[in-house]
DNA sequence: CCCAAGTCTAGAACGGTTCTAATCTGGGCT
DNA sequence: AGCCCAGATTAGAACCGTTCTAGACTTGGG
């Protein structure tokens, strides 16, 4: 499960980045948690280390995380950011549609852009996500349209 | 570039969901434009029509032609919804991260999730983006990290 | 013509995120 | 050690997109 040095390593070794104990909380919190976080469970996990920490230095210390590249935040619909500190290797998302919990997963094929697609543009990154029922979530009936 | 009937057409087949002149002219919107837009630029182009309409009548009508599966939201970083009136073919997107604009299209080759990857979900589909620099938007300096 | 159901509207409310201005912290200097 | 100052933290206000609310309006059926 582990692959090579945590979160809190890597960043100790960054010259230009303060590791302050509120940005090491914030950085434990993530890397401790098998889900991804959304900055307010991030807020209320990391109080229970320092319980003066603020909701301000969470969202600072989240955006310069993803800045930094040591973090991804995964848009998983209704408009609420998460937070994958799995930046080692690539990988997608599975969401379900029922809890809105998240996965990472590595799926198996590619897709490629043909020129004709691509219109000019650079492209960077792909992102995929998978949606569906985690078994917990009862399926919907077959015949009904999920209207969110 | 035509396929089938346009989204008004089969909007006035439906029985169950009236056709007044605010949900067609949002619809008219939709449809006309090649570019996905967001609820406030469909307000614009739907007022250059119909002067008296609300926003929150368009947050209604967009709610609602989604749950009915005639338009696709798509989430576009930066917690931006944007709607698409190309249901008609599985497609992906390909977006900007220089100026956002958001395109349509159809790659090439597959991606799957083998059984050990599912964690017993029902997956019902796949969302794809591609994301990178258009022509227009001048590619970042190499070595440099893009913070937002 | 009247009613009931459904639709539209302005504005308030809401929730997540960012901004502001003040305070605090800590490493480098003398 | 004591001082300085850039950078970090904080509470609360501001912001922005979206949803809710309450009332007015519209429409089609009886």
């Amino acid at each position: 499960m582990n692959r090579g040095p945590s979160l809190i390593e890597r960043l100790r070794h960054r010259r230009a980045w303060r590791l302050t104990p509120q940005r090491r909380v914030v950085a434990e919190v993530l890397d401790g948690e098998h889900v991804h976080l959304t900055p307010d469970e991030v807020l209320r996990r990391a109080r229970r280390r320092l319980p003066e920490i603020s909701l301000a230095t969470v969202y600072n210390a989240l955006n310069e995380l993803v800045a930094l590249g040591e973090v991804r935040a995964v848009e998983t619909g209704g408009g609420r950011v998460r937070y994958d500190p799995n930046v080692g290797r690539p990988h997608d998302h599975l969401v379900c549609l029922g809890c809105g919990a998240l996965r990472d997963v590595y799926p198996r094929g590619r897709l490629s852009l043909p020129p004709s697609q691509r219109f000019g543009h650079r492209v960077i990154i792909r992102e995929t996500t998978f949606k569906g029922y985690c078994p917990q979530c009862a399926p919907p009936a077959r015949r009904e349209r999920r209207a969110t």
